[in-house]
DNA sequence: CGCGATTTGTGCACCTCTTCACAAGCGCCT
DNA sequence: AGGCGCTTGTGAAGAGGTGCACAAATCGCG
């Protein structure tokens, strides 16, 4: 994913909650406990055990207290951890306390429909703006934002603050796109053409294949099907699907 | 363990050998280097070299020749690997050699877009059916084909061979509408709603969640942003950001 | 006021993945 | 034939992540 390394020692804590490098694994699970969090606020609940938020986030629990250790979170011993102090929190750690301006590219079959996602809008994001380089699509509406053509890119990036940019174009026009998100100053980029972005450093970029997810459950699929195949000592006949689900297959593990 | 095979004839893929215990890291690299081989098959690249790939991957070349080895592939010392022969590998052992049949539940925003990606047919899948819990969505027509009802799952599953289930719901739609997919034995999920699925042993999800990935994205800016409001600690000449990029001074006010 | 029940935080061992570095192998050129 | 340059495949070291198991801390209660 993105390269990472971070230099020089922040041991150095001033007023300022110092932001602790965090383990990137770790990361990439907060916004997952976030979410359960949200869930339990709106349950009403005040407070929840590790083991309680863990289940809720499909996670050890072990891993979870680890995770909120690194932020240095306050849980209570014998109680828990107090939600709306750990939503606070997290929120704190990711940037999620400034609403952050996202630039849309690409306003084909995918990014029509994230351009009407409410999840990002919902989860601390607004998408500010829609570029295609598509004459025929410039100018069409979608969700109250009209779609503007991609050389307008520099003049609306300063003017809405953009500080992510989404690039859902065909793969070949993924890397001109990221070229001209970066000159504009842009350093972050969520990328869903399946194609590799080469980018400065400093520059982040996450992507997104759909494709790739499916051929990786392809795999498991097809090694579950050579496994029933084969001469399985275990014996016991695993032909009925719906009905049984044989649990003996201990070594089944869900990797991610 | 034993995981070096020799394969009688690697020309024809039939009856798969042995499926070698790829590391999961490695599964989820295939993919990508796929892409990259069937790019450079068209640009009329006949051989690659580890480092070619590599670079066209966007990966370390010794963690691609690794992960190649794995699989006991075949590359040539001192020429590189033969493009086609590689592309048959790969497709061999992620089990595309055979199209999929693909389910996907849920045809609003997302779904609507996940129907119409050409990406899906283009790299091994076939979506079979559409199916939506909204009477008012059943019958629209997608892309060539009829939304279904949800309850007509089972029929069409067993018609259609599905073997593998995209939940495009709603986050509280989808763990019952991941329960009637194993109920009719799918048992490959990938989840693009906002929560966890929990399943039986045996079935393998793998989730994406749009919003998380931006949250994580989130994080770095927020990051980025606090290393470069913090005066660089004395002696550090390591730091060299990028020096051509237009440095974002959006100063980020860290409540006190 | 002390005790037991409960839950967090973490040291430690294990495991997976990454990266380096280099020997072995291959083709080409002289 | 022999040497030379290039590339693969891999051993080994290191880095990072995971999960167990337990001490420390906190609350409620008698």
């Amino acid at each position: 994913m993105s390269q990472h390394r971070h230099p020089g020692a922040p041991g150095s804590a001033g007023a300022v909650p110092a932001l602790p490098d965090l383990p990137e694994a770790t990361v990439a699970r907060l916004p997952e406990y976030l979410r359960a969090l949200h869930n339990l606020a709106d349950a009403g609940h005040e407070t929840v055990s590790s083991e309680g938020l863990a289940a809720a986030a499909g996670v050890n629990s072990a891993k979870l207290r680890k995770d909120l250790s690194h932020l240095g979170s306050y849980g209570t011993r014998g109680v828990g951890y107090d939600v709306a102090l750990l939503i606070e929190q997290i929120e704190s750690v990711l940037g999620l306390t400034q609403r952050r301006a996202v630039a849309l590219v690409g306003v084909g079959n995918l990014g029509h429909a994230l351009a009407g996602y409410d999840g990002f809008a919902s989860r601390g994001f607004r998408i500010a703006a829609l570029f295609d380089a598509d004459p025929a699509r410039v100018g069409e509406e979608i969700n109250g934002l009209v779609v503007q053509h991609v050389d307008e890119l520099p003049r609306v990036a300063a003017e809405e603050s953009i500080a992510i940019g989404v690039i859902a174009t065909p793969a070949a026009a993924a890397q001109p796109v990221a070229d001209q998100l970066v000159a504009v100053g842009v350093t972050s980029i969520l990328n869903f053409a399946p194609c590799v972005l080469s980018v400065p450093e400093g520059v982040d970029v996450r992507k997104v294949d759909l494709a790739i997810e499916l051929q990786i459950l392809s795999f498991h699929e097809h090694r579950k099907a050579s496994l029933t195949a084969l001469p399985a000592t275990g014996g016991s006949a695993l032909t009925a699907l719906p009905g049984g689900l044989a649990a003996n297959d201990s070594q089944e593990a869900i990797g991610t």
